[in-house]
DNA sequence: GCCAACGTTGGC
DNA sequence: GCCAACGTTGGC
């Protein structure tokens, strides 16, 4: 049987009063779409570089401590984000209902396995290899973000999983 | 809740 | 296409 390595790691930000890693938990199959993301170089790396088998880091944004909750995988590739067309949604937009389609597209994770602690952004600042990820870059905002197979693996170890 | 650092918008 | 005003993000 042909074994396939994950091409690609990531970090996606969540806040967790929105949807935490426990709740990922919680879902059926342990899966869910990521709804929401409304930046366009988010959105740009979703649509053309996110594939299945793809891991993923799943870091807790706006959190006390803020960090790394817990590791996913892409399930299913990027496809329209109905949410945008929904008025009745926090992820309404009108420029995409003007449009005509959502301009926004989302993937589906599914859990891997929960952080043994959170890896928190203290932690990840402190960790020699680790200097160089956009996330602790100042002011860096993006909600999606690549990470090196090098800052995958120290980030696994951190999360106990190694 | 503060506020610095970003991204987006829209007038010109 | 510039850029000021405005909105958002996210650590603290």
């Amino acid at each position: 049987m042909k074994v396939t390595n994950p091409s690609r790691f990531w970090l996606m930000k969540t806040e967790p009063e929105v949807f935490s890693f426990d709740d990922l938990m919680r879902a059926p199959r342990q899966t869910t779409c990521w709804e929401g993301v409304r930046n366009y170089q988010a959105r740009n790396m979703m649509r053309d570089d996110f594939k299945i088998g793809d891991e993923v880091l799943v870091y807790h944004s706006n959190a006390a401590p803020p960090g790394v909750a817990g590791i996913a995988r892409v399930v299913r590739e990027a496809y329209p984000d109905p949410a945008a067309m929904d008025p009745k949604s926090d992820y309404f937009d009108e420029k995409s209902v003007a449009g005509g389609q959502s301009r926004w597209v989302m993937v589906d994770i599914q859990a891997v396995a929960p952080a043994k602690k959170i890896v928190s952004l203290d932690e990840i600042r402190k960790t020699p290899g680790l200097e160089g990820m956009l996330l602790v870059k100042q002011g860096q905002r993006l909600s999606i973000q690549p990470v090196t197979p090098a800052e995958w693996q120290i980030i696994r170890r951190l999360c106990g999983l190694a």
